[in-house]
Parts: structure tokens; C-alpha cells; sequence
DNA sequence: CACGTGTTCGCAAACGTGTGTGTAAAAATA
DNA sequence: TATTTTTACACACACGTTTGCGAACACGTG
């Protein structure tokens, strides 16, 4: 079986008896152009199964269709979702997706990044990985001119745009909903200290807690991450206080499950013993037992939001830092 | 805030003077440079912060690094975890993917199919729409050469390397499972007839009714597809015949969930009235009460084992069809 | 008839790399 | 010293596409 090169613009040209610029003017249907040769150039482009050469008119024109995606890890729900949404906004825009993940691993998003830039991607959209600590690597791409925005997952020290949901309130809501229900000593499984959402939930699980003027303890406080074993051993550390928490809100549905994991092997009841609430209303969170009352979290929204806004910074040119916030929403269930 | 252009191989031969094929077989470490000339132009292209332009590259060796893969819904558990492993494979090997849904629209998988050869990938990594009936697009890129790999849903028409598990024995065992449980009356929530994956499923569920001498019965098979919906229409269907099947084997976890909405509604006890058996081990079906008994299908691994087939293909530069089985398991839990 | 004007197309250069060939100078050999 | 071989680089072209410029031609106008 023989290896067919594709057909090109030149072939085309040869056949006809053209010159291949008026095949590529004909193909985009240049005004210069008689309409007949159009309809005829572009009958055979069709027969010889002519399919443009991205790379040469990519080069030609210095800019490309691609754009960049890194999350953490695509198998999460959320980010499975996020990814949905982007590359559903992408198509529409024109644009195709390469998606990498950094497995929360700083190295692996450094090279990611690198490998993205060398294939010319036009954006970046990035959720950032638990383990970075410096965003060199994005701010040198912005500094080039690149168009990056963070979703969910944004870098405090990189000045980007992003698309987060109302961390804060979300944080807000939650403690608030576990005050009402009548708990005075209030856990919280936080994520990690660099992470803006991690801090921002935080605050606004400080803030409700002011509110109400419920003491503040700072050994109630576990700062892990998000995963279920962060939810894990954020929970048993909280077991071993001399006082147990009468509640826990958690970081995200993850962490919460890895919560759940440990009452459970412990024979402590939710809600009665211990009240929890999660965050991102995980498909999961529904179905476990007692179902998990949560802030839930538009993932693929999120991605879409977060695609179009990258759109908006390509066809503008202009360079404004733009940080949009979508709304949370409080998902009562029985776990409270 | 300039638009810094990128630097190129020629910015650098012309800051020291050289030419810049000189700086091309320098940066790939060519025996004609001279050792001292190489140190010099690798440290200038560092501190130029040079990246190379994969296009004009790729358009000159006519190769790229490039793979694309299709799915119906990135959202689906099984493929993001599939695409999951695709990256993770595909990333040791020095790819990075393109990844596009075609929401289980055949129009929409065309399209994307035909922007993916446009950006002249590689290789195609595909897992095909539940609407697709015809094939000739994918038949079109073998044709010309370009290496495909089906994984999980894979095309009858087509012929290709494939990554599937042994939906056969799966199927059989699914079945088997529940007729040792002393079930009589199975019914199945099958798939899409174009389907291979549904039809060996299916047959599965036919040879192990043979082997135990139950007699098959047409009207308990209910063609619908793969989605939780599918699931709802044929249970409804199946308690509308005169005698109720006393248990399900279904196509996919979804469709499971799907009958046990229906049966919920309806009042009837899992698995005392109906028993249901699953496929695809979604992590839900854990979760869900009661339990659902399943078959597993390792999809990260499927992910994995179908670039790195392809990987074999694309250096063999053979064109054998491979078609590669992955193992299946029963998970029993509390639905039977 | 000379001229301007508009239509339709060809020619050539360019994008950033890679590579075959040519060619000085340096080194090795006779 | 004269010759050959080797070293280390330059030159030019190619990949497939886009685009500015200009040529050939037809037409209408004065």
C-alpha cells in the first residue's frame, strides 16, 4: 500500500493548468477570481480530496488554530467537564484544543507549557497544578504576547486573566448554612495555602464565622489539598483533637468523600455526629450515603466562560486583565 | 506592550554572525559544527529564549507531533479517564493531543475528523458517535496513509487497528452471573445495533442463555443506546410486557441507572423484584444504592494500550490492523 | 485611434526550518 | 613543499501557503 502524499494547492494547480496562487484565491474566494474557475477549482479540490495544509498557512501567516488547555488531571469530573466546555467553545470559534495535564506536578506543567509554546498556540488556558509554587513559565508567555487564562485554579503571582466561581461567597454559604443548622464548632478541610480559591473559601469561611461571632480556631483549620486522601488525613487530624468538631466544611466534594471515608471506619453518624459539607457538587456527592449537601460548582460553564473570555483578549488584541466570577449555588442535601 | 515577535534560528544567526543553517545543525548537535560554535549558539538561543517553530519544522519534514483524538463526550467518565491515559501514553513518547467531541453527532465527528487532518496529525485515535453509520471519513485518512486506532467503539465498516475489551466474555459473564443467581427471565438493555461493541455484548448475553438451556427471547432485548435516557425508554419497555423479566443486564452503567430510576419510580426493590447487572464500572455504580454489580472496563489502561498501539504503528511504518483485547472483571456487589 | 479603466490571472517573494552541495582554510600525508 | 584529506562553515533551495505587483486583455470614452 502505497503511502498517497496528499494533495496540495500546487497539484491542484498542475492539473488545471493554473497557477497555484489562483488556486489559493480561488479556494478563499477572492474577488479577483472569475466565479467560474472558482466553482471549478474548487469542484476538483473537492475530487482530489484536498484538505489545506495548516502548517504552511499557519507559518505564512503567523497565527494558528490551536489552543492550549493544561489541568491537573483530565480524569477529574471537573475537569472532564471544564474541558467540555472549552473544547465546545473552541469549535465554535474555530479553534482545536491540545490538552495536557500536569498530574499536580510543577516539572510536568513547566515542560507542558514549553511544548505548548513550541507548537504556537494561540491562548492558554491553564488550572493550575497543587504543587506549584512559581509561575515563571506562564508569565514569560504572557510577557511574549501570549493570551492566558486561568480557570478555577488561578496563580496569585501571575498577573492573568480568570474565571473562578465566588470562591468567597461559596465559603461564605456553606459555613453560614452550618451555623444556621445550629453547629458551633466548625472544621475546615482547606486546600492549599497558594491556591486562590483555596484562600478565598477560607476567608469566606472566616467571614461567616465573624458574622456570627463563633471564635475563630485556628486548630480547626487542616491545610492539605484536594484529594480524598488530603480529606483523609485532614480528618483524622481533627479526630484527634480533644474536642471533636460538631462540623466540617470541605474544600471540595473530594476532600469531603475522604471525610465521609474516615467517620465511617470510625462509627461516627453524618449528620447527627458530624455534619458535612463538600464543595463542587461532584456527580458522586448525590449518590453516596447520607448524600452530600454542597456549593455547587459550574464546571462546564467554567471552561466555556473561560474559552470565550480567551476569544475576546484574541480577536481584541487589547490586553486587559479580566477576572470573571460565576455564581455558586448551595445544594441542600441530607449530610447536614 | 509590545508584541514581541519570537525569536527565530535566523535572529540568532544574524546577533553572531553565521548563517543560519549554522545555527539550525547546531541546535540538533550536527558533527560538521564545531564543539565551541554549538556551546556558543545553544547559550544564545537560552538567553534569546528561543523556541523552535514547530510549524515550519513540521511543514518541512512533514511530520509532526501531533495526535488526535475523538470522542463522543469528554465529560463521560470512561473517556476522560481514557483520554486520561491517551496523554499520559502520549506524552512519553513526545506527542501532545488534539482532542475533540463530536457529542455523538455524526456531522460533528466529520468536521472534526476533517480539522484534524488539516492540522496534519499523525495519528488518529477514535472512539466513534453512537449516530455514526457510515465511516468513509476515517476510511478516507487510512487510505492516504494516516494510522487509526479505534478504542472501546469502534467502527464494523472500517477497517482498523482497535483497542477493545472482550465485551464477548463480559457479556457472557455478566449474564452467566445472574442466571447462577437462579434468574429465569434476563432481559437486555442493549446498545446500537452498528455497534461492535454492542453486539458482542449482546451476543455474550446469547451463548450464555444457551449454555444453561434458556430459551432466548426476542422481546426481551431492547435496542437503544448508551445513554442513562436509553436506559429509562427500555425499562419502561420491559414493564410493559405482560411477564417482567426478573433481572437486567445492561449495556452500560448509565443505561443501569437509567432502569433504576424506572424501577424506583415504580416501587420496585433492586434486587429482590428486578436484579441488574451493569457495564463499565463507573464510579458512581459504587455509590448508588444498592450497589451495582458490574463489569469492569479499565479505561485509563484502554487510553493507554491505543497510543501506544499507535505509537508501534507509527515507527513500525507497518500497516498490519492489530486489534488488541483487553481483560474484563465481574465486580460483584448488591444489585443481584 | 489613443487612452484610461476594470477584470482575471501569473510571477515571485516570503514565512522559519532542514539539508544537499560547494568551498575556503586547516590539517594530514607524501 | 606539493598534494590530498578533513574540518567548519556558507549558499541555495525546498516544504505549502499567502500576497503585492504587474501583465494581458477587453471594454468604453473622447
Amino acid at each position: 500500500m502505497l503511502k498517497n502524499k496528499k494533495a496540495t494547492i500546487k497539484d491542484i494547480a498542475k492539473k488545471l493548468g493554473v497557477h497555484h496562487s489562483t488556486v489559493s484565491r480561488a479556494l478563499r474566494d477572492h474577488p479577483d477570481i472569475h466565479p467560474n474557475t472558482i466553482k471549478l477549482i474548487k469542484r476538483t479540490a473537492e475530487q482530489m480530496n484536498y484538505q489545506p495544509n495548516m502548517f504552511a498557512r499557519n507559518l505564512k501567516n503567523n497565527q494558528t488554530n490551536l489552543i492550549g488547555v493544561i489541568v491537573p488531571e483530565i480524569k477529574h469530573h471537573f475537569f472532564a467537564n471544564a474541558i467540555g466546555g472549552v473544547e465546545e467553545a473552541a469549535h465554535e470559534h474555530g479553534y482545536v484544543i491540545i490538552v495536557c495535564q500536569s498530574n499536580e506536578d510543577y516539572e510536568r506543567e513547566v515542560i507542558n507549557t514549553k511544548a505548548l509554546i513550541s507548537n504556537r498556540i494561540e491562548g492558554l488556558l491553564v488550572s493550575v497544578s497543587q504543587t506549584t509554587r512559581d509561575g515563571a513559565h506562564f508569565q514569560q508567555f504572557i510577557d511574549e504576547g501570549g493570551k492566558l487564562v486561568f480557570f478555577d485554579r488561578a496563580l496569585e503571582s501571575v498577573n492573568a486573566s480568570k474565571v473562578i466561581v465566588d470562591d468567597y461567597r461559596g465559603g461564605f454559604k456553606a459555613t453560614e448554612y452550618l451555623i444556621k443548622k445550629g453547629k458551633k464548632r466548625i472544621a475546615h478541610l482547606a486546600g492549599t495555602k497558594e491556591l486562590e480559591i483555596s484562600k478565598l473559601r477560607y476567608q469566606g469561611y472566616r467571614d461567616a464565622l465573624k458574622k456570627y461571632n463563633i471564635p475563630f480556631r485556628k486548630n480547626l483549620v487542616f491545610w492539605g489539598g484536594f484529594q480524598e486522601e488530603d480529606g483523609i488525613e485532614g480528618m483524622e487530624y481533627l479526630l484527634k483533637l480533644k474536642t471533636h468538631p460538631d462540623s466540617i466544611f470541605a474544600v471540595n466534594d473530594p476532600a469531603a468523600i475522604g471525610a465521609y471515608e474516615v467517620l465511617e471506619r470510625r462509627g461516627l453518624r453524618i449528620p447527627e455526629d458530624i455534619a458535612v459539607v463538600g464543595f463542587s457538587n461532584n456527580p458522586i456527592s448525590a449518590f453516596i450515603k447520607p448524600a452530600l449537601t454542597t456549593i455547587e460548582q459550574p464546571s462546564y460553564e467554567m471552561g466555556k466562560a473561560a474559552m470565550e473570555l480567551l476569544n475576546e483578549m484574541l480577536v481584541s488584541k487589547r490586553n486587559k486583565k479580566t477576572k470573571k466570577i460565576l455564581k455558586t449555588k448551595l445544594i441542600i442535601r441530607d449530610s447536614v
